[in-house]
RNA sequence: UGACCCAUGGUGUAAUUGGCAACACAGCAGGUUUUGGUCCUGUCGUUCUAGGUUCGAGUCCUAGUGGGUCAACCA
C-alpha cells in the first residue's frame, strides 16, 4: 500500500467517531498557542495537523489563546502568532478565541464544584501543599482545610476574587483524590490569586484559573471534538475527563501525540527565549531560529513546511527528526518556483584573452528551467569575468571537472573557454585566471563538437552587482544540544552558523528585487531577500544550499 | 520503588485491523544533463527479548528489557 493514503492514528478516531456518528459526525479542532512567545516548526507541525484534520473531514478549527497566566503572556505574542498561522495559509475566520473570554463561566463552573463539595479552598503555602501531595510512590495527606464547610468556601473564594487575599496564601483546590498514583488527581489547584493585570482583562480579576481548569472547559464551552495535545499532557486526561464529567459539560475528547524534534535544533520557547535574550541571536525572527518567523526570513515557504509537517507523520513515539527532511522540502518546492541567477560568491578575476577589447554581448538566459512560464533575461558578457575562486585550482585532480590550466569549460548561457594559465601574487594567491574562448561554441548554436566536463557561473565584471549575501548553517553542531549532562546547550552553538559575504557579484538583471523574493545562485543554493536590503545594497540569506556531490567526492 | 504512554531499516512513518513488512528522507552505485542542481534507475537495510494463543503474530495475551511523562499557585 502506498503511504499517500495511509491514516495516521488520529485520523483511525476520526474516521471511527464519524462511522459512529459520534458529535453528529462533526468534527472540530482547535489550535490551542499560550502567547508567551513564537510559534516554531513544533507548532507548525501541531497547527497543520488540526487543520490539516478539519479540512480533510470537512470540519473547522478555532484558534484560542490559552491566556490564564497574565504573568508571561503579552499583546505582541499574538499578533505574531495570528500573522504565522496566516502565512502557513490557514484560516480561522471569525473563530478567535481566547481562554479569558471564559473566565466568568469558569469561574461560575468553580463555584458549581464548590457546592458540590468537589473544592475547596486551602489556605496551605505551596511548600505546604508540596509536602502533603506524597511522591509518586507515597500517597498524599489530606489538607486541613479539606472539608470546609461549601458556605466557608464560597465565602473564601468570593474574598480571593475580590483581592481579600494576597497571592501564595489561598487556592482553590478540586477534592480528587489524595491517593491517586497519578499526581495530578491529588487535589491540583485549579484557581490561584494573581493580581496581575491581564493582556485582554485588564485588573478585572484577581484569580485566575489554572490550565487544567481552563483548557478542557474551554474546548467543552467551544464544542470541540477532538483536543489534541502532545504527549506530555497523557497525565492530564482523567483530570480534564473528571472535570467535564463533575461539570455535566460537552465531552470534548483528548487525543495525545508526540511533539515534533529536530536535530541540530533546540525546541522549547524557554530556551528559544534565552537565545533572544542574550543576543546569541539577533531575535525571534533570525533566520537560524526554527520560528515560523525565522523560517520565513530564512527563505522557507509555507508549502514546503507544510509539506514537511506532512512528510514526519503523526504518531505517539518519541521522534528525532533528520534536518535533511526539512532541507528536502525545502528545497523541493523552491526547485519549481524559485527564478535562477548567477551570482559569485567568492570572485576570481577571469579574463578572456582573445575576447575582443571593449567588446559586448548580450546572452539569453532561461530563468527557470523548472518553469516554462518564468521567462528568460538577457545577460551581459565581456571580456572580464567573475567567476567563483573554488572554481579554479592549480593542480587539479581528474575529478575535477572545473577550471584547470589546460583545461576545458562551458560557462553557464555563453562559451566554452579553454584555461591558458594564471597569474599570482608572490604569495601564490591566484589574482586572475587567463583563457580563451572558441566563439563556435555559442550556447544554443553550439555545433563545434568541442568538448568541456563542467559548467560554470559567471559575472561580466563591469556589469557586477555588489550585493551582501548570509550564508546561514545549523545553530548547533550538535545533533541534540541537551543530551549532554553537565553542559549547557549555549556551549553547542555552532560559531559558523552565520557568514557574511559583504560583496558577492551578481548578474544586474534578476527580475525583482522585492523582499522575500526567492532565488536559485546557480550552483550554490537558494536565496532570498531579506528586510534589511537598502535600496542600493540588497540583501540575500541562504536558505538552503544545492546539493552537492563534489563537496561528497572531496570529502572522501 | 507507583501510575500512564511508547518500542518496525541510519531517521521517520505505514501495513486492508491476525494473512507475502512497504513509502519517504539519508547513504551507496549508475544513467540523463550547458547547474557536480533537477529528473530517472538500481541498491543497502527493519518488526526490543522470552514465553503463550493461533493453521498463521509487527499486530492479540503475559512477563521482562529499554525509553518518555508526572511530585510549578507554568502551559
Amino acid at each position: 500500500m502506498a503511504m499517500g493514503d495511509a491514516l495516521n492514528f488520529i485520523e483511525h478516531i476520526v474516521e471511527e467517531d464519524i462511522r459512529t456518528d459520534k458529535n453528529d459526525g462533526r468534527v472540530l479542532t482547535r489550535f490551542p498557542p499560550e502567547p508567551n512567545g513564537y510559534l516554531h516548526i513544533g507548532h507548525a507541525k501541531s497547527i497543520c495537523l488540526n487543520f490539516g484534520l478539519a479540512e480533510k473531514y470537512g470540519g473547522l478549527t478555532n484558534l484560542r489563546f490559552d491566556d490564564t497566566n497574565p504573568a508571561a503572556e503579552e499583546t505582541e505574542y499574538v499578533e505574531s502568532i495570528k500573522e504565522d498561522i496566516q502565512w502557513l495559509g490557514f484560516d480561522w475566520e471569525d473563530r478567535e478565541f481566547y481562554a479569558s473570554d471564559y473566565f466568568d463561566q469558569l469561574y461560575e463552573f468553580a463555584e458549581q464544584l464548590i457546592r458540590d463539595r468537589l473544592a475547596y479552598v486551602d489556605d496551605s503555602t505551596s511548600e505546604e501543599i508540596a509536602a502533603l501531595k506524597g511522591t509518586p510512590t507515597k500517597p498524599g495527606t489530606h489538607s486541613p482545610y479539606r472539608e470546609r464547610s461549601v458556605e466557608e468556601n464560597l465565602k473564601l473564594f468570593r474574598e480571593m476574587r475580590d483581592g481579600i487575599h494576597e497571592e501564595g496564601t489561598k487556592s482553590l483546590r478540586a477534592k480528587v483524590d489524595m491517593a491517586s498514583p497519578n499526581m495530578l488527581m491529588r487535589d491540583p489547584i485549579i484557581y490561584r490569586v494573581k493580581k496581575v493585570p491581564h493582556h485582554r482583562t485588564g485588573d478585572k480579576w484577581n484569580i485566575y484559573p489554572m490550565y487544567d481548569f481552563a483548557h478542557g472547559q474551554s474546548d467543552s464551552i467551544e464544542k470541540i471534538t477532538h483536543s489534541i495535545c502532545t504527549l506530555e499532557f497523557e497525565n492530564h486526561r482523567p483530570l480534564y475527563d473528571w472535570f467535564i464529567e463533575k461539570l455535566g459539560i460537552f465531552p470534548s475528547r483528548q487525543i495525545e501525540f508526540a511533539r515534533l524534534n529536530l536535530s541540530y535544533t533546540i525546541m522549547s520557547k524557554r530556551r528559544l527565549l534565552i537565545l533572544v535574550n542574550e543576543g546569541y541571536v539577533t531575535g525571534w525572527d533570525d533566520p537560524r531560529m526554527p520560528t515560523i518567523s525565522g523560517l520565513r526570513r530564512r527563505g522557507y515557504t509555507p508549502e514546503s513546511i507544510r509539506d514537511f509537517a506532512t512528510r514526519v507523520g503523526i504518531a505517539k513515539r518519541n521522534n528525532v527528526i533528520d534536518l535533511s527532511l526539512l532541507e528536502f522540502s525545502g528545497r523541493s518546492h523552491l526547485n519549481k518556483i524559485a527564478n535562477r541567477a548567477m551570482v559569485v560568491l567568492d570572485p576570481i578575476k577571469l579574463v578572456i584573452t582573445n575576447y575582443p577589447e571593449g567588446q559586448k554581448e548580450e546572452l539569453p538566459a532561461i530563468n527557470n528551467p523548472e518553469d516554462e512560464t518564468a521567462g528568460s533575461r538577457m545577460l551581459p558578457f565581456g571580456r572580464e569575468l567573475f567567476i567563483e575562486r573554488t572554481d579554479f585550482m592549480e593542480d587539479a585532480p581528474k575529478k575535477f571537472y572545473r577550471l584547470s590550466p589546460g583545461r576545458n569549460v562551458r560557462l553557464k548561457h555563453a562559451y566554452i573557454i579553454h584555461c591558458e594559465g594564471f597569474v599570482a601574487d608572490s604569495n601564490g594567491f591566484v589574482q586572475e585566471v587567463h583563457c580563451t574562448y572558441y566563439p563556435e561554441t555559442k550556447s544554443g548554436q553550439d555545433k563545434s563538437g568541442i568538448k568541456s566536463k563542467g559548467t560554470l557561473h559567471w559575472v561580466a565584471c563591469d556589469k557586477a552587482r555588489d550585493v551582501k549575501v548570509r550564508l546561514y548553517d545549523r545553530l548547533f553542531n550538535e545533533e541534540n544540544p541537551l543530551a549532554h549532562e553537565g553542559k549547557d546547550f549555549i556551549e553547542f552553538l555552532n560559531p559558523e552558523s552565520l557568514k557574511v559575504i559583504e560583496h558577492a557579484k551578481m548578474e544586474p538583471n534578476i527580475p525583482t528585487e522585492e523582499v522575500g523574493a526567492k532565488y536559485q545562485f546557480l550552483r550554490t543554493g537558494y536565496f532570498t531577500i531579506d528586510k534589511d536590503s537598502a535600496s542600493e545594497t540588497l540583501v540575500f540569506n541562504r536558505t538552503v544550499t544545492l546539493k552537492d556531490s563534489w563537496k561528497k567526492i572531496q570529502n572522501k
